[in-house]
Order: C-alpha cells, then structure tokens, then sequence
DNA sequence: AAGTGGTCTAGACCACATT
DNA sequence: ATGTGGTCTAGACCACTTC
C-alpha cells in the first residue's frame, strides 16, 4: 500500500466519521509528517487530493480545515469521485439489465469521430435499460470497436461490460469525458423509463478511455429526470 | 510565473494547436526535464495537470500521449476546467442581467444548513435572469450571507458579482460543489426564459467556497434546456 | 536488460498570514 | 519574527512495459 493512499484513506475516515469535526483545523503538515514518519511532499499529496475531492481547504499561512459538509454531502462527494459503471455505482442494489438490441455494425458518422475509428470499422451497437432494484433507471445505448473489446457477447451485456474489459480482457479504464444536456421525452423512452407524455429527461454521453488512450466506449444514456442527480467538485 | 505553470501553459498550447497532433507520443519527461532545465517532479506536476484536464494519458513503462480529441472537444474541456461566473464564462459575449430581487433577509432552513450560518443570520437574496447578446440564459438565485460579502448593493447584482467580490472585497474563491438536475419548467420559467409549456429545464445547485474555507454563496440557476450542457472529466 | 513513469526523501527557498 | 503551506531540486528506489 502506498503511503500517501495511505494517509488519504486514514484522513478521509477521520474526516467522514467526524473524528475531525466541521470547521476542525487539521494538523499541520509539518505534525503529520511526524506523525506518519514520512516526508512534507508525501503529506502534500494526501492532503491536495483530499482538496480536489471537496472534503479539506488549504490555506497557506493558517494551515488545512475540514469543510463544514453534512454527513450526505460528503457521501455524495465520495461518489462522484469515482468513476464507475452504473452495476459498481449501485453495489448495494440489485442492478438487472433488459437488453433491447445487441448487434455488430459498420460504424456510422458520430461514433467513428467520437472513438477515432476508420470507415468500415465495425462497432458493437448494444441498448440496454438498467434498473437498480426493479426501477428503470437510464437507457444506455453504447458502441464499442470490436478491435479493443473482443469477444463481448450478450451475457456480458446483461450483467456488467465494464467487469468484462477489466477483469477478461484485462485492460485498464483510465478516464471518461461527459457531456450532461436536457430534453423532452420521446414516446420510446417514456414508455421503457415509466415517464409520463412532456416528463423530460437528462442525456448523459460518455466517451471512455483505456488506459493506452484509446476511446472504447461511446455511449449515449438517457435517465429519468426524478433519479437524476450530478454532482462535481470544481476548484478554480 | 511558476515553473510548472509555464511548461503546462506551453504543453496545452501545443497540444490545442496541433503542434502534437493526435496520438502524437509527447517527450520523455527526463527529456522535458533537459529542454525546460528543471527537475522531474516539476515536470510530472504540469504532466498531471493536463491529465486531470482530460488532454493526455500517462502510461507507466511507455510514455505520454496526446488523446485524440477534435478541436471541439479541446475547446469544451478547457471551458470546463475553469470555474467562472457567467460574465467570466461568456466574456466574448455581452452579458447583461435583469434585476428582479434584491433584499435583505433573515435566513431560512436550507440556506443556513448551505452557508453554515446560525439562527437570525442576515443574507442577501438576488434574483437575475443573465442573458448573453439578449438572449435569456438562466434564472440565477443567489443566497449569500452579509458578513462575508459587506457593502453588496443593486449596481453590483446588474454587473458581475465575483467582480465585486475578487476586486473590491479582494477575496479569493476557492472551489464550488454543484449539483445538477432535471424538471419541467414551471410557468415563471417559462415566462423568464421564453420556454413553451411542457418545456424542461435544467437547474445547478452550487455551493462555493473562499480560500479560508467559508461557504459564501448558496445559489440554484434555472437553465432554458436548450441552451445547457455541462462538460466533465472523470479520472478513475 | 533497458527504459519508462511513480513514489518518496531531505532539504532549500519563497509567498503569505498572524502575532 | 515566526510559522504556515507552495515550489523546486537531485537523487534513490520501485513497478511496469518493451525488447
């Protein structure tokens, strides 16, 4: 385990359990060095990722203080921090899948721009409507180079594709670029997410990146706009 | 101007100006570290920047590399790694703001919980609808408590606030948490913003912090849905 | 085996805030 | 004047990839 991973995590719990309250100075830096028996830029790194996740503020010539967040506050911190498919996202739900289509096809003009591919490459095209304990929560339609994602089949489409390319394939999901907008509902998806006619709804589209810098997923996914929710941290 | 601050700056304008086109390998950092003449810490400091900005990947054991990416999607990162008011955000555009409240108020339930203020806290309440080159853009509502942001008067909501607050009151922001989501637009919105009935609409709920940790403004913007779209990247 | 980026160090010096 | 966090260094050692 690495000694700044570390330290984050010790912090962090420190930070969520309220063993450091709102508004609680941290210790300094210089203290935690002693306390941890490491060196001030390993410390610095714990503490400036605890800053880009939104829990800490630093300020130089004061020192570091806990943000004052309530208890979900901090919890929806924590995941939108982490970048994961909707079955991991929803580990303590029971997470299904109806798969509407599942087809290789010649890759058309929007995803051959969005996943760099040549004309005449062949993509997955897979819809699918995701439910976290029997609700319809998104329709996801994704694309996916069958160079880079080989072998995928629908089983894998029904339960998780993300646990296929890392845990089969063994390859490494590095980042993601989202791009969130607002619509209408169209008769399609108010029908398969249980909207009502005029309900809007949120698009979510995703392109996803290995850790090689290849783009292997292009996926478009439509949510009810009740159990919609993003969250994000800037800092200036 | 910092070091790492200037081969960062240097690095993204290559980048976006094609002089490493897409996919290109960018130099060894050892061989960064010799044409900039500094350490390899100060070079894997800006490296990491431009990571978390979405534009390189990093791979241990082969090198960096440029995400291929269309000038487009370079512009709309770029956008979205900075966090600005509308007047910073649309600065080549003209900005203009009605007034449609402006008081002085006792603080209810959820702006104290936001801003961390005690019973019988006074805070500013402002209502604007922004435009950009008069088109209506969004219904901002802004809480903000009176003793972090003294002397804040109607001149101030018709132009910029954080100007007020960076160059008057020369306080630094530090961060903000936002949250966005989706409904139908009532028919005030649908007034304010030129919206049909049935139309939706997205809404952003930000908290934003000072560098010395104080939540200073509590704010929901209403955003005609056509004209949003909200850009991020996730790294893993 | 050679070379890449990742972690970590011990310490110098600087910018900023408080006293 | 003192003490904070921020930048930067020169170098050691490690993990991973490619050859």
């Amino acid at each position: 385990m690495l000694k700044y991973i570390k330290i984050l995590n010790n912090l962090r719990t420190e930070i969520t359990q309220g063993v450091l309250p709102e508004n609680h100075q941290l210790p300094f830096e210089k203290d935690l060095c002693e306390k941890y028996n490491v060196s001030k830029m390993t410390i610095k790194k714990a503490l400036d990722i605890l800053v880009s996740e939104g829990l800490i503020v630093k300020k130089r010539g004061c020192g570091s203080f806990v943000k004052n967040l309530s208890p979900e506050d901090i919890n929806r911190l924590i995941i939108a921090n982490h970048f994961r498919g909707v079955s991991a996202l929803y580990s303590n739900c029971k997470v299904t899948s109806k798969l509407l289509y599942f087809e290789i096809i010649p890759t058309d003009e929007i995803t051959k721009s969005k996943l760099n591919l040549v004309p005449d490459d062949f993509v997955y095209k897979i819809i699918r409507i995701r439910y976290v304990d029997d609700i319809p929560m998104c329709i996801e339609t994704t694309f996916m180079p069958i160079e880079i994602i080989p072998g995928l089949k629908r089983e894998h489409a029904l339960q998780s594709i993300y646990s296929y390319i890392q845990e089969n394939l063994n390859l490494k999901i590095q980042s993601a670029h989202r791009t969130i907008r607002v619509r209408k509902s169209t008769a399609f998806e108010q029908e398969h997410l249980l909207l009502n006619k005029h309900d809007p709804i949120a698009t979510v589209e995703q392109v996803a990146y290995l850790d090689n810098s290849s783009a292997f997923e292009y996926s478009v996914s439509i949510h009810h706009y009740d159990r919609f929710a993003f969250e994000t941290v800037i800092i200036r």
